[in-house]
DNA sequence: GTCCAGGGCCGTT
DNA sequence: AACGGCCATGGA
């Protein structure tokens, strides 16, 4: 009866590959970072708190004013005003609890690393994962974020798509974060060398966001969808 | 007008 | 441990 090949995420990550093509998310020049004090990581932390549960278009607006105000930067952070602060990343939504936030990271990369991201990321990486868990505001996909897309670390990102596609592909019966997380870097560390995981992971999650807006959505929108002949959700439509 | 976005915290069960 | 309310803006 089950003739098809069994589903696995390096299967899926292919298959998006193959259909969207690379998302380019934080392309980072790592060439030149901390010249003049500002490091682009520092910047993709921003990007990674301001992101929680928003729209990237909002936090794009609020990027521009951070970057015109000079503010990307992480003693500018640990030095402003916060009610200042507040106003330059409005657009992004819940600006209140995220203009503490960045206070929070910056306050801390400051106090604890001089400001130097070297010093943090070089660290062990299940360290530097609990380190940012315990500040307010930094939950487990905005730990992950930070450390794959700034730190460059081969850590996959779980978010609110990535549980509505393996929950509806039946992947997996506990669809907890920790579950999905062990699940996808269990598969692909099995598949792929070390050194290739981190550019993977990023790819991936790019490719789960593209994949939920275009076909995965609450509503599902299902005629054209790659990875359909695997879905067990009772509720996809054609349209 | 309604829905929802690249979550996380906090209070209640 | 699990769940619900809350936070806020802007585009579809």
């Amino acid at each position: 009866m089950n003739n098809t090949v069994q589903i696995s995420p390096n299967i899926i990550y292919k298959i998006f590959l193959d259909n969207y093509g690379p998302q380019y998310w934080w392309p980072m020049d790592r060439s030149h970072h901390k010249k003049n004090g500002s490091d682009p990581r520092f910047e993709v932390i921003i990007g990674a708190i301001l992101t929680q549960n928003t729209a990237w278009s909002n936090v794009e607006k609020a990027i521009v004013n951070l970057k015109q105000a000079d503010m990307l930067d992480i003693l500018a952070v640990v030095n402003c005003n916060v009610e200042t602060l507040k106003q330059l990343i409005r657009p992004s939504g819940f600006f209140n609890q995220k203009a503490q936030r960045l206070k929070t990271i910056a306050i801390h990369l400051k106090d604890i690393y001089d400001s130097n991201l070297d010093l943090f990321f070089n660290q062990d990486l299940q360290s530097a994962r609990k380190e940012l868990l315990q500040l307010n505001g930094i939950g487990p996909e905005t730990a992950d974020s930070i450390l794959l897309y700034a730190g460059d670390k081969p850590i996959f990102v779980v978010d609110a798509y990535t549980k509505r596609l393996f929950g509806r592909l039946n992947l997996l019966t506990d669809i907890s974060y920790d579950s999905i997380q062990f699940y996808v870097e269990s598969d692909f560390s099995d598949k792929f060398p070390m050194d290739q995981l981190p550019q993977m992971y990023n790819e991936f999650h790019a490719l789960i966001v593209e994949h939920a807006k275009r076909f995965c959505r609450k509503k599902p929108n299902c005629s054209g969808c790659p990875v359909f002949e695997y879905c067990t959700y009772p509720n996809r439509v054609l349209e």
